[in-house]
DNA sequence: CCCAATTTGTTCGTATGTATA
DNA sequence: TTATACATACGAACAAATTGG
């Protein structure tokens, strides 16, 4: 009357942990796209038929995806997979709120489009060899029509294969989104570095401002799946209005 | 055959599922110091007889604690109070990291002790009334002799009783040690806004920097046990050589 | 060094409640 | 209303880590 042998056998492959296993299992199937973010994934009683565990282990697995953000649930309608660029969302990973304390969502222009290859910096952020061909994109984002913030973008040629500026700038919705869409790479962690420093030149041309203002210079990783870093993002923002939040606990 | 009425019971006194109302007495007995950080509180099945649940209902409780931050559990050994200010954890909410991705831990000395009243800002951040009567602590940070940072720190008088120049200068530990033994106050949580400033006058001076060079400003809110705010800290750092670093999932 | 007691970690499963379609 | 799916609550059995004798 005790359980069959599972179809996971802890101690069989990993090591891990029967939900560890099944949680390394689930994100797997993400990062090949079996489930794509808004997807309903199966129910737990399949689930559990699928990887031959009970419920509370699946639980337990899910329950992990959920609090790193991976995975929603909603009672009574389903486990789903994560959407990071949709509505109020959009702006997850870029929290600047104004003098009254409001989040505000910025207007995107992309203002530059070119190839390039990988210096020292971007190569060991990106995790690919110096020299590798890359991508650069160069944005403007403007509340009211004052520009606030610009950014340039590093991606490598090799994970978005194809990349062109028309692409980019008939994307229907955010770059992220256009990842997601296009290149099924779903951002879904970052890592950041704040410093202050001073506009000039280019920088302070594009954002309007007079050379000699300090602003904020934000280099950000963004991470897919299994730590995969996809994105390379420095942002200067003039932060004389609106100023970059962030919680710890 | 089935369980008897449990000593709480889900529907009687808040509505809260049960292991939400467990949680919550733990952290009533955490924030009234009947445990204390470094403490191990009582082991699982003690729990369950006090509070008259189940193994699964009270882990689940725990678990979220533990997700927290504010609880720490070792296998084979107990559930104990996390302690924010030990060793390493000491900057736990200081990621300043150097040129070489490495944290640093700068020395912390104590330049200005005073009276004053809240401002507005202050008494918003703090949630006490304006010109409610306050303590101002002054700091600078060094690494090498040299300073990096320094904060301008406000408390209330009514939290911290009889704090004087003495205490803060000799504690033996960090601010938020001194906070935790002589006042009972643990911080478990922090929310802060950055922005962009230009080193004048006191603060350059203080920093050892010239006037116009370019800062970091952080502002702080720090937060105990039930969202209560205990500290409000500003800070100006400079960034030439360190960044504020910080990662989102 | 080993053993026993204690404590948390993992896995299993059942029953019932609540939300949604 | 009914069926489905997740949420809550219960608890048993065994594994793994730690501590003290």
């Amino acid at each position: 009357m005790q359980s069959p042998m599972p179809t996971l056998d802890p101690a069989s492959s990993s090591g891990l942990p029967l939900y560890k296993e099944v949680k390394r299992q689930i994100v797997q199937a993400l990062s090949v796209g079996e489930w794509k973010p808004g997807d309903m994934i199966p129910s737990e009683k399949q689930l559990c038929a699928r990887f031959g565990v009970s419920i509370g282990t699946l639980r337990k697995a899910i329950d992990e995806l959920v609090s790193e953000n991976i995975l929603v649930r909603h009672q009574g309608r389903g486990t789903f997979v994560a959407v990071h660029n949709r509505g109020p969302r959009l702006f997850r990973f870029f929290n600047l709120i104004d003098s009254d304390g409001q989040r505000t969502y910025p207007q995107l222009e992309i203002v530059g489009f070119s190839k390039g290859r990988a210096d020292r910096t971007v190569a060991a952020k990106l995790g690919i060899a110096v020299g590798a061909r890359t991508y650069r994109i160069a944005t403007v984002r403007s509340i009211d029509g004052k520009p606030l913030l610009i950014e340039d973008i590093t991606l490598s040629q090799a994970l978005f294969p194809d990349l062109t500026a028309e692409k980019v700038h008939q994307r229907p919705s955010t770059l992220y989104n256009l990842y997601q869409v296009a290149y099924g790479i779903n951002v879904v962690r970052i890592e950041e570095g704040v410093q202050a420093c001073i506009a000039e030149g280019e920088h302070a041309r594009r954002l309007g401002v007079e050379p000699g203002l300090p602003l904020l210079q934000v280099r950000r990783v963004a991470y897919s799946y299994n730590d995969q870093p996809v994105e390379y993002r420095v942002s200067h923002i003039d932060s004389r209005h609106h100023e970059y939040f962030r919680a710890v606990s």
